[in-house]
DNA sequence: CAGCATCCGATCTGATACTG
DNA sequence: CAGTATCAGATCGGATGCTG
């Protein structure tokens, strides 16, 4: 992505940090703990590596993500939301909570019953 | 902007209706109240009428704002936000102040105070 | 004042192949 | 397992000119 010199509106700000059509799940997702890069695309429906490696390293970039590498064979890597990327969920929640009514507004209430959404 | 048949997670909805360069901005103007076009595009610095046209229409698709046309001459129109599109005014309000937070802590203060954001 | 059509460069996404 | 490189197609953003 491409980044800019400087911020001049927080909501601009904030818009580019959850920019990109995976980081409000990839946030969400380490929300739930730190993970491996493995895990973190097994979790998440649909991406492929690349974009996932991309998207991490913007968050990280932007402080919202860090990564734990340990050493020795097989390679591990951990990642985890910082404490930036940790408040920055109370956006990630906000978008999905209104998400969750829209969609029952819309008459999705089965669809969000068989994922336990509501 | 494309759109999907479908959604099938609540947070990618509400991504997608946020997605786009001005569409906070523009949600953001619009939660002061109902305005015209060129009210708009003065309120909201470097804007194009043409993405302000492109993204107002795809709020609207999206059921967040409601246009209002007025008979006669000169043309008037007024744009506003539905109730749907003030609900998800609480997501744009939790992106300014993370972003706010976020530029604090950058040493934006000055800048910010200037603004009147703190 | 409000809105549409077109054109073009910049950016984003994803598939594939390759390295340590 | 983690990460990089490349390439092509889709999408986005913005300037400009035109219409009612």
């Amino acid at each position: 992505m491409k980044m800019r010199d400087s911020y001049t509106c927080p909501l601009e700000l904030t818009h580019d940090i959850i920019r990109g059509k995976w980081k409000p799940i990839i946030l969400w997702q380490l929300g739930k703990g730190a993970v491996s890069l493995s895990a973190l695309q097994n979790d998440i429906a649909g991406i492929g590596q690349k974009m996932l490696l991309q998207h991490l390293g913007e968050l990280q970039d932007f402080g919202m993500v860090q990564k734990e590498p340990y050493e020795g064979y097989p390679l591990k890597v951990e990642y985890s939301l910082t404490d930036k990327g940790r408040r920055m969920l109370s956006v990630i929640t906000a978008m999905q909570e209104i998400g969750i009514e829209l969609m029952k507004e819309d008459g999705k209430e089965e669809f969000l019953k068989n994922r336990g959404l509501i």
